[in-house]
DNA sequence: TAATCTGATTTGGTATACCAAAAATCGTTG
DNA sequence: CAACGATTTTTGGTATACCAAATCAGATTA
């Protein structure tokens, strides 16, 4: 489970409290505190906020504490802009490139997130169709597009996860995901971005509710909210 | 000149090394000789290296020496083939949404590279077309993207740079700049989108041509061939 | 002579100490 | 009582010390 170098151990860790939301938006990370609480000094620390940084997640500013990114409803919608266009591109890059058995395992993580759809809670179910839009990109064969996407995915991985609450989407999304397969199978580029589009589309649709409803990532959680540990006795 | 914090000046100087062909592709970047010469400690030029590493230009293993990457012809095709497709959406939001000043921002950017053209040398036509090109990105109105391009251009800064020796571009480069300039003054996204397709297109011919002339960024300039300094004794 | 093993050295990773700037606290003053 | 200001505290930035892994060199051996 635990990756390769303790920075990113430690970005992992950080990275979940975040996207969990034991860190709240706006919260401000320091070094130290955090250093102390998982054992290690402040140097790898300082490394994982910089990873998470470019991931997007924390904002840095100069001499001041980084704090958890706190994204508008503008800063997702143009990602995800962004995102329609680089799966674009890999969809039809795969659609050229791709083998057939990346696409027979494109159609196996898609498989997988069908069956199991309603025995995953909505981590998980989140983790396999980040798998499958992954899966795609890579087949591309254009690593810069991967990367790029990848972290793309990674930055919207909390407002994306806060949008998928709802378990209503069940058949749409299983279906266009469906298409995109097909696609890909029958190297069919038309049907693959057509159904891309559609798909990042309702995405984009139900962020615009889940912000609406709960501008979660709006509200700054001002004041001290920093790590919830217990506060020893000065 | 000097940009905000520490580690992004050394960065910058390192850049600047890099592309100028002072730091090989393939060479070591050892902390602590390097901080030395520049005066600083490793914290900081650890920092720096980092900056570079995410923009690509110099390659991190964990437990070893970071070392200058040496991108193939691949890799530099990959990333123009993902620039494409970044600057093509570019164009089609800036005909949306950019202002009046900001076109005319890019038309005096335009102009000023059509009249500076012979005076200048390679390096300083080579950031005027950086300029004009990010300037689109920024008239997209769209963070992310701005982002996004602007980091795959300075991670295809020295293979772009390597290509722009060849003075004979001149009318190409700047007629195609202008149907740019124009289409988007016109508010035609077509124009703008076909310029900027064979714009890139022509950078990604003369890119193979350097690489086949020269494959200097193929040749990974083996053994310890780090920084030019001056050895002191031991 | 070439391959390999071993010890010395280099080098990145981590911890820690110190500093200066920012922030918070508290007292002062209009 | 509010607003300002000085002082203390917090916090990020930098330098340095130490460690373990990786690299290099030299010697030993087949």
């Amino acid at each position: 489970m635990g990756e390769n170098t303790l920075p990113e151990q430690i970005a992992m860790q950080l990275r979940r409290q975040i996207l969990h939301g034991t860190l709240r938006p706006g919260a401000t990370i320091k070094e130290r505190d955090n250093a102390a609480d998982l054992g290690v000094s402040r140097t790898p620390m300082r490394e994982a906020i910089r990873i998470l940084a470019k991931e997007g997640l924390v904002e840095l500013r100069p001499a001041r504490s980084p704090v958890v990114a706190s994204p508008t409803l503008k800063d997702v919608t143009d990602a995800i802009t962004v995102i329609v266009a680089l799966e674009e591109l890999s969809g039809k890059l795969a659609v050229e490139h791709a083998t057939r058995e990346e696409i027979s395992e494109i159609r196996s993580i898609h498989e997988r997130m069908q069956q199991g759809y309603d025995q995953f809670d909505h981590v998980e179910r989140f983790e396999v169709d980040m798998e499958f839009h992954m899966a795609i990109a890579r087949a591309s064969h254009n690593v810069a597009l991967a990367e790029t996407h990848a972290a793309y995915l990674r930055r919207m991985w909390r407002a994306r996860f806060l949008s998928a609450r709802t378990r209503r989407n069940r058949e749409r999304v299983v279906r266009q995901h469906g298409d995109i397969v097909r696609g890909l199978e029958e190297r069919d580029t038309d049907l693959v971005a057509v159904s891309i589009h559609a798909h990042l589309g309702h995405l984009l649709d139900s962020i615009k509710v889940a912000f609406a409803d709960a501008p979660d990532d709006a509200r700054p959680a001002e004041e001290n909210e920093t790590i919830p540990e217990a506060a020893d006795a000065k």
